[in-house]
DNA sequence: CTTGACTCCCAAAACGTTTTGGAGAATTCT
DNA sequence: AGAATTCTCCAAAACGTTTTGGGAGTCAAG
């Protein structure tokens, strides 16, 4: 209600000393230090945030770019992890702004106004490509930042993202394990980096063990898109056995292809994402994860630190990815 | 990069001219304007964001508070809603921050020091309660806020809400209509606006129809609520022949409850919300939804406009409700 | 030639805080 | 007792804008 002036007039004190008091400097006395902090609490008395950010040079924000784009937003933890993660940078006195892309703005631009006008401390990006403008911009003002998902970037910056590889490695493998051969993947588009480094892993598996790894689509990152890849590759002359995808929703688009088609329930899929509503398709959905409790909270502790200053090298975090087993990744097989 | 001294130096004008240049006001002359902003322009300038917040004496923010506690988030359009809410915000020049509520702390405690710190020109609430202290004491406040849910504050305030009274009745009628006789309500927690109104319409539907109100269960707005509020209706000596559940979450917690059940597939059921995740249920959730496009641009327009302090009574949107038929609500009924 | 209106510009104040660089009084040390 | 040190406190500057209240000039009218 009150300011630092009033409350300092009603004390006899300066604003200075009323000031530092509530700070809990140690050149104010004890005595002096109570009563101006009880009066404070009895008036109810809280610094004006836009003066102390001026002040302290400081916007005590952090934004967060929300991509419109094509494929939606990321899966449905999402809001979960914003939670979490505003949460724990609350308690570091800093708030969480959403930022989202109007259409036919870039990102970068919302970057540029973020940054440039001095509204944010740091910037959480989602989404990352290979080759991701919004780093590059980042990194070239010098301006702390987190990205969910690692980038191509040769100067590193601080990240977390699950092992995609090693995950489209590891069911790729187990696909081969139970004795498919013809396995296909369901790819994402290739610029993003998630989507690469998984077709990449799917690869790797296939080459290891000899096999052709040709049975390979892309599709937008949506239900339709992996409706129409799915498509795409049951059309082939020689059809997989099994689906390796790359999100849930390819995933359940996929499913969606095989129900129309003939002897499509004997294909074996899996996703990656465990998006809740994979519990009810039919067959239910196997999927991939990234492991790790309460993402919001390591993203926001890592934003603290990248604002604190620490070197970029020691603020990435790659997380294990692991199996989410439902009916879909075992599918009674007819021997073609 | 700069700020307006340099700006101002590097022109040979006054900072008060090139502010005034860059704001469009008239009396600097159109020579002088252009060639501000051409060097503005150049110089990337942007003006910061904390000294004109402090100036201005606004906050240039918005602020929402996130319930973490019991039955999760609103449904998953919420984040596009606010993804909505914050691109129309932003086109006037407002971000829009996400205030989550961390366990221990109360929401009140949360709308207070935002508003008290001055941190934020308006709030934005959801999930209201009948009797809700957050509205209360931003009233007392004279803060501008608006709410999605209405409340039972005798001073009214700005909200969004759909017509759960009208939509229920409805649906409830819609059962009777093809011969429903007992229509259990699944019912949240009858301290939130939505959820008593709801109940309202299917009572109201039953006692117009001279039926018996009695088969009524209350749980937590979540799938297990719904689920162990479903068991309590089925062991009730004359089960429902079909269930109208205060949410989808719920819903689909009944459909639970009726697989496990004797006979359970015989029950027809709706819910309301529209989660996407209904599409994929078995049987797939016939459920409602409120109409209207665009949620969270209407929400960014009623913020603005009660910051501009039109008088709240003129801040107040009801939606209808329209049915979203899937399989769930007319299930093959065996006449018992 | 004076007056008034108009155009273009600017110095200074204000927003509310934090921080700097002491000042005076009390205490301790020599 | 005088000097050095420690305790408390404070005036003033600074953060970067926007806004207020004019001040020179110029031009046309009286």
């Amino acid at each position: 209600m009150a300011n630092l002036k009033q409350l300092a007039q009603s004390l006899g004190l300066s604003i200075t000393t009323v000031s530092r008091a509530l700070d809990g400097y140690s050149d104010v006395s004890a005595a002096t230090r109570e009563r101006v902090r009880e009066a404070a609490e009895k008036a109810g008395y809280r610094p004006n945030a836009s003066a102390r950010r001026l002040r302290k040079q400081r916007a005590e924000l952090v934004a967060v770019t929300l991509p419109s784009d094509p494929g939606h937003i990321g899966p449905p933890h999402f809001l979960d992890m914003l939670s979490g993660c505003a949460e724990h940078l609350a308690s570091a006195g800093l708030n969480l702004v959403i930022a989202p892309v109007p259409r036919g703005e870039s990102e970068v631009e919302i970057c540029r106004r973020f940054v440039d006008g001095r509204r944010v401390d740091a910037m959480l990006l989602v989404r990352t490509k290979r080759r991701d403008e919004r780093v590059e911009f980042l990194q070239s003002r010098g301006i702390p930042f987190v990205t969910n998902g690692r980038t191509e970037s040769l100067v590193p910056h601080p990240y977390i993202d699950g092992d995609g590889f090693a995950g489209f490695l590891a069911a790729t493998q187990r696909f081969q394990a139970t004795g498919h051969r013809r396995i296909g993947h369901i790819a994402g588009p290739q610029e993003y980096y998630f989507a690469h480094v998984r077709r990449m892993g799917w690869q790797a598996a296939m080459d290891d063990a000899g096999l052709e790894a040709d049975l390979c689509a892309e599709g937008a990152p949506t239900e339709q898109g992996g409706y129409l890849a799915a498509l795409e590759l049951l059309r082939r002359p020689s059809r997989p056995t099994a689906l390796v995808c790359a999100t849930d929703e390819m995933a359940i688009g996929a499913l969606r292809a095989l129900r129309e088609i003939d002897g499509g329930d004997h294909i074996s899929i899996v996703g990656h994402d465990d998006l809740p509503i994979g519990a009810y398709t039919s067959p239910s959905l196997s999927t991939m994860r990234m492991t790790g409790e309460n993402l919001g909270a390591s993203f926001a502790s890592l934003l603290l630190r990248a604002i604190a200053g620490e070197p970029a090298a020691e603020l990435q975090e790659l997380h294990a990815i692991e199996f989410v087993d439902r009916d879909s990744h075992r599918r009674p097989r007819v021997t073609a």
